[in-house]
DNA sequence: CTGGATCCTAGAGGATACTG
DNA sequence: CAGTATCCTCTAGGATCCAG
């Protein structure tokens, strides 16, 4: 009993499959997320956690993130302002999906250590 | 034993994540994936399967994925050209990663319908 | 401190023509 | 059939200034 190309449940799949990457994937989510999953975090942490990341871009992946679920914005009104953001309950569920995606690349890796030259030299903490 | 926000184990964490986006990541790589993990299938075939997109970005593509190690190339040098791709036995480590991707995109489709509406209209197999 | 508005660049992705 | 080359578009991402 073969799965024999099942047309749509392979396009079912595939679009899955891009969803995930239009919701957690693009430049910059992918670390703001791994960032959130050690807590809250205030814009500016976050920020100083990532020098090269620019306040707008920040702040529009932020927005989305929040507009799909995904993270929580807690804004406390006071002076000087003051946003808090988090993973949501539903939001937490990226972490298993962050997991999978560090240790393939990892392995990968391993396989092209060549691969993490051009990487690295992005932020540093 | 909490984990304490380790800096390098996280720097590293950020970085195997970035890198497995960059590698099979992007708009077409992972659905070229999806396809592959049927089995073997020749660049026509793949051309057929995704008909939005072009001869320069399949080829392109699939260029990067061998490089990578993910894909075979087996070409048959005859009249016309016949070229075979497959996953490498390395490559074949992506289904995992699809799986995940894909459930996560399934429950978030769940949670909002509409966001299949702005993706639905490509390409049907 | 957070982040909106504006203008700008680079590169990903696309259309089309051509070739072994 | 599979692929290259060229030129073009579009938008993700960036720099900078301004504001509550």
């Amino acid at each position: 009993m073969r799965k024999e190309r099942a047309e749509l449940g392979d396009l079912k799949f595939k679009q899955s499959v891009e969803l995930t990457l239009k919701v957690i994937g693009g430049k910059w989510k992918p670390v703001i997320l791994c960032h959130l999953t050690d807590g809250t975090m205030r814009f500016g942490e976050l920020k100083r956690e990532m020098p090269s990341i620019t306040q707008k871009m920040l702040t529009q992946q932020l927005r989305e993130l929040e507009q799909d679920g995904i993270i929580h914005r807690q804004i406390y009104h006071q002076v000087p302002p003051k946003v808090e953001y988090s993973l949501t309950e539903y939001g937490i569920t990226v972490k298993e999906l962050l997991d999978v995606m560090s240790a393939w690349g990892e392995r990968h890796r391993e396989r092209f250590p060549s691969d993490e030259a051009e990487h690295a030299p992005s932020e540093g903490g």
